[in-house]
RNA sequence: GCCGAUGUAGCUCAGUCGGUAGAGCGCGUCCUUGGUAAGGACGAGGUCACCGGUUCAAUCCCGGUCAUCGGCUCCA
């Protein structure tokens, strides 16, 4: 008999006969692995474990440790939803059922949307099904009858993709699980071997969702669910959800008395007296950042004619999303949803030399974009708000070393703030605009300065703006969620639209070329994440009450303001409780507020001058002399004490 | 914008199978002056989101509007 040689990750090599399934290379391995395995990469592409071996081929068995196991784990977990969904619902359509990045859905077509109740007997039927431990079994058919297959069974949706999807093929690949009746998906896999696998999974949710993400096709009911190799992360991840919504920055910003919306203004936020005190030090923060790095601030008008939108180009891409205002002679305005073309009319409003090169605009007014109704969310998602934002107007060859200096700016940014980052350069998409060369020489600058600046990073090809290529940054909160926040974008469109030039030393007219970046990327969202990673409570030096200093009695009320004057004085913000209520009770909602110190004002502390000090995380830490609190808690302010994500960590640890 | 759900006191929520409503917390007054996570008594708060319809009667049923929440990107 023929065979075939195998070889394997670490660089050995088999022979096996020809037609011998991965299952069996895994089996000759080890027990433990071939217990383990779910799949299989032959030639780096993902396989079933029946996959036949028929040629020479390198072999990698995918267990749960490999990165694509879960991916693979989860689509099959999916499969198992629809069996259950047409098993419980005859006559359902499936859509399409793919693992996301923490879980899975799956769309149906439905005679009436799902309800909880329904849910359970779904995910009921899927143990059921999970402890039959049926077989997912791959199977080849031909394309026409596969077509005819799911018409006969009014599956319309499968047809189509099959159309879409295996054009010019002969042979499509379906997989089926056969239970009393047989479920049948058409799928190119891979799975894993049975139903038995699959354990700790979960539906969560169901909405509506369309064929195709297109509002004009075929309604649908989505399930949402998730699953892990174990009950143990399972029980984590659903742990980690409900962490989130006691961090939802939604429900904290009122709590905490940070801002407010109303339905009068949907999208914009009331900023309360804190959360305006948060709001003004982010931007007092970023200030102190950029200027001495050689920006320069300037306010552009919040409302413009039409004819700056049409140069720009948003008047013929972006118009839907902007706030249009009537003025007095009837032309239509248009209320700024970015500073970028305010800030070309401010380069162009003189004659530049490449010694005024890079000239940095830095910006923090309003902007107003008209979101979709249904898109609000929290200050995640507004129609007002305000970017850290600026644009560097540089020369071609000042890219490199100006992204550098971003890059640096990044790191330091969110260093400050303890948040851990990652970055990805996004590069030439097919629409693009401009040349090729450029674009090449664009991508190398960028590279280069990621590696001039140390940042680590990863490559999304083909992601770029159609205007320039791209650096992207996602920071990563307390409970693990990314969120992406600062991006640095090259611009060659936006100085050709608006004809901007500088004068070179060769004494001729030279394009120079924009770079847009925003580090917090507007002071809303980064606001919503720096509440839900700190779970409200903030480090001393952002913490909008820093202080509150806590009379025990009525008659210590006169010393207590006294400490606060001192406080004040020293440059702490400070709060006093002198209301008719005891001890106990006034530390209740200074920890509730999340107040990083308490200081307890009683007869004793009076007398000698000193307040007891209680830490929101730490508890009483005992009497000190008001001086030396005040020194130990400037010293943290500037030392950014309880910022790091242990910081964080410890915070969140304390009683909610 | 689309689909679904929700909207009752400042907050969290009960409730009314159609007869205009309640709790806890918070708030106010009084008593209490208390030493590290809730002292006590009394009291004030509601056009039951808004507009319209059905009805003798609507917070409840019907229609519309607004807002909020979950989705609407994940492509065998």
């Amino acid at each position: 008999m023929a065979h075939v040689t195998v070889t394997l990750p670490d660089g050995s090599s088999r022979s096996v006969p020809v037609g011998t399934p991965v299952a069996e290379v895994a089996a000759g391995i080890s027990n433990r692995l071939a217990k383990a395995a779910l799949a299989a990469s032959v030639d780096d592409r993902l396989v079933d474990l029946t996959y036949p071996l028929t040629a020479d081929a390198r072999v990698r068995l995918i267990t749960p440790d490999s990165p694509e196991a879960l991916q693979i784990y989860r689509h099959s977990t999916a499969h198992l939803l629809a069996a259950a969904v047409t098993s419980l619902f005859p006559g359902t359509q499936c859509g399409i059922g793919p693992a996301t990045d923490d879980g899975f859905f799956y769309d149906f077509v439905v005679e009436r949307p799902f309800v909880p109740e329904d849910l359970e007997r779904i995910e009921a039927k899927m143990r059921e099904m999970a402890k039959a431990d049926l077989p997912f079994e791959r199977q080849h058919w031909p394309r026409d009858e596969a077509r005819q297959f799911f018409a006969g069974r009014g599956e319309p949706l499968k047809v189509q993709l099959i159309e879409e999807k295996t054009e010019g093929q002969p042979e499509v690949s379906c997989y089926t699980i056969k239970d009393r009746d047989t479920f049948v998906d058409f799928c190119v896999g891979p799975h894993v071997p049975s139903t038995g696998r699959l354990k700790g999974f979960r539906l969560l949710t169901t909405s509506n969702a369309y064929w195709k993400g297109d509002a004009r096709n075929q309604p649908m009911q989505r399930v949402y669910g998730t699953a892990f190799f174990s009950e143990g992360e399972l029980a984590a991840h659903l742990a980690r959800i409900e962490e989130a919504k006691k961090r939802d920055h939604r429900r904290l910003g009122r709590d905490l008395g940070l801002f407010l919306f109303h339905p009068w203004a949907p999208g914009a936020a009331f900023w309360l007296a804190k959360g305006t005190r948060l709001y003004n030090d982010l931007a007092q923060y970023m200030r102190e950042v950029l200027y001495p790095a050689g920006y320069v601030e300037v306010k552009t008008p919040l409302v413009f004619n039409k004819a700056l939108w049409e140069t720009s180009g948003h008047w013929g891409h972006y118009r839907e999303n902007m706030f249009l205002v009537d003025s007095s002679d009837g032309e239509p305005m248009g209320v700024k949803a970015m500073n970028c073309p305010g800030h070309m009319l401010v380069f162009a409003s003189e004659v530049r030399s490449y010694r005024d090169l890079p000239l940095r605009l830095h910006e923090q007014t309003a902007l107003h974009r008209n979101e979709a109704s249904g898109v609000l969310s929290g200050l995640t998602r507004v129609r007002q708000f305000s970017q850290d934002d600026a644009h560097c107007f540089v020369t071609e060859e000042q890219i490199a070393s100006e992204v550098e200096a971003l890059l640096k700016l990044v790191q330091r940014v969110y260093g400050d703030f303890g948040l851990p980052f990652t970055a990805k350069l996004s590069t030439r998409p097919e629409q693009f605009m401009g040349e090729i060369a450029t674009w090449d020489h664009a991508e190398a600058a960028l590279a280069e300065a990621l590696e001039r600046a140390g940042q680590p990073y990863t490559i999304n090809a083909g992601d770029g703006a159609f205007y320039g290529p791209k650096i992207d940054f996602d920071i990563t909160d307390a409970i693990g969620r990314k969120w992406q926040c600062a991006t640095i974008q090259l611009d060659y469109q936006m100085p050709e639209r608006f004809d901007l030039k500088y004068i070179g030393p060769d004494n001729a007219e030279h394009r120079p070329v924009v770079i847009h970046r925003a580090i917090f990327g507007s002071f809303e969202r980064f606001i919503a994440i720096l509440i839900e990673h700190f779970a409200g409570a903030f480090p001393l030096w952002i913490a909008p009450v820093q202080t509150v200093v806590l009379p025990i009695a009525d008659r210590h009320l006169e010393y207590a303001r006294t400490v606060a004057a001192d406080l004040e004085a020293a440059g702490l913000r400070v709060e006093v409780d002198g209301r008719q209520e005891k001890i106990g009770y006034k530390i209740r909602e200074a920890q509730l507020q999340k107040i990083p110190y308490m200081l307890v004002a009683g007869d004793r502390e009076a007398a000698e001058g000193t307040v007891a000090v209680r830490s929101r995380s730490g508890g009483d830490l005992g009497a000190r002399p008001v001086t030396e609190f005040v020194r130990a808690a400037l010293d943290e302010v500037t030392t950014r004490g309880g910022t790091t994500v242990a910081g964080a960590a410890a915070a969140v640890a304390e009683r909610a």
